[in-house]
DNA sequence: CTTCCATAGATTGTCTACAATTTTTTAAGT
DNA sequence: ACTTAAAAAATTGTAGACAATCTATGGAAG
């Protein structure tokens, strides 16, 4: 039997439905219809939306009701800029914490994207979460708890959702890989700073993309 | 009547008294008795605790408990090496957006803030929290909705809980002050380059005596 | 035809009771 | 006296029923 709770089990589900868009955005969440698909009772399927409402993927109206969020360009902008400045801060964190063995295992993320790229020449589903890998390793080798669970636990879950729904694949996924293999090669040599310097060059390249992709008229 | 809900009565009551130190760190909260306590039913108390969970005021076990954080040194340091970043940040972004108006109310914060050190030359309590006033009119104006609800209403809640506790006034208010009046400086100026680094030195002056307070053995 | 208000329906918020799990107590065995 | 195990107590997790609130429908007045 699970040692975990119903809020838990189903928090994860509807995190994982949402994300993935089998949940579209702006659903409204009626919460006796849930909890009967669900085959839970309200009290719990409550806590999971509070927890959801939490992590910005629904939001909550008093006497209203639940609706997960929308897509939102300028947010998700707001958004980059925040990962920009923390994931160049877990580079500079990481460099003073990653022993030679934490770096192997990096080495051998990228050494697994590029074989991915190789075989599927471009086009590439799987490393859509694959490439978080990459940043997921930095962040934990951080050891810094507030930055892991914020950029792991909350801000990622948007990335997430946000690549899943646009079927925004990376433009440049060579390009991405090289970028990658840059930084990696910053923490190899225990260069923090330049390390941080080329990660927050990264993220904002992936901004520019995105500020590109849906533009629309300057206000 | 009160439109909000008491979920939401419970949890800002709470959160409160976690806050100021009147439910003290490492209380176990007991379900049956705060709901009594609180005149509420277990229901509503749940999903505010949830919530505080959340926000990192309370740790709960499944089947076992929830309990008020406790005072841990690394992790505020972690927090505030996370704080330097992203009210840098803030600086950088404020800068494009305050108008005069803005940065006339930011004066007038500064201003109160030196006659009550006038007045009480040295200690000041009142400051502790208006000593926040200044970060949060900076953090509003970056207009960056992700920095404010993070900072504001997550990261904060722990520096000030923290700064209940320990009853840890600044030590030197008089050099806050300035650092602060520095800052405002050079937002007028329009050079949010240096704004983010005065900030920047700012916050980690302010790291610096935290990690001298409670100075523990290197491990 | 439009606007306003009242009523009915649907949905969320809250309470009480019950089930599952953990912790504490108690007692037996070594 | 100490360890182990079983039973009892306390506490959290879940379910279902009721109350409060919002939304939509329909009718009357202008």
């Amino acid at each position: 039997m699970e040692a975990r709770t119903q809020t838990d089990r189903i928090y994860q589900q509807l995190l994982d439905a949402i994300i993935q868009g089998q949940i579209a955005p702006l659903s409204r969440l009626r919460e006796s219809d849930l909890a009967r698909d669900l085959g839970i009772s309200r009290g719990p399927l409550r806590e999971a939306l509070g927890r959801l409402e939490s992590r910005r993927l629904v939001r909550k109206v008093p006497h209203v009701g639940a609706q997960v969020v929308g897509f939102d360009r300028a947010e998700l902008i707001e958004l980059y800029q925040i990962r920009e400045n923390l994931e160049a801060l877990a580079c500079e964190l990481a460099v003073t914490r990653m022993s030679d063995a934490d770096l192997d295992e990096l080495g051998a993320v990228l050494k697994r994207h590029e074989r991915y790229l190789d075989d599927r020449d471009g086009q590439f589903y799987i490393q859509q979460d694959g490439d978080l890998d990459f940043h997921f390793k930095i962040i934990q080798a951080s050891g810094n708890r507030w930055l892991i669970s914020l950029l792991c636990d909350e801000l990622y879950q948007r990335v997430r959702m946000f690549r899943y729904q646009s079927a925004n694949q990376r433009r440049r996924p060579r390009q991405a890989l090289e970028e990658h293999q840059r930084i990696y090669e910053a923490l190899r040599q225990r260069d923090g700073e330049l390390a941080a310097l080329l990660m927050k060059r990264h993220i904002r390249s992936a901004r520019a993309v995105l500020e590109q992709l849906t533009e629309e008229a300057p206000e």
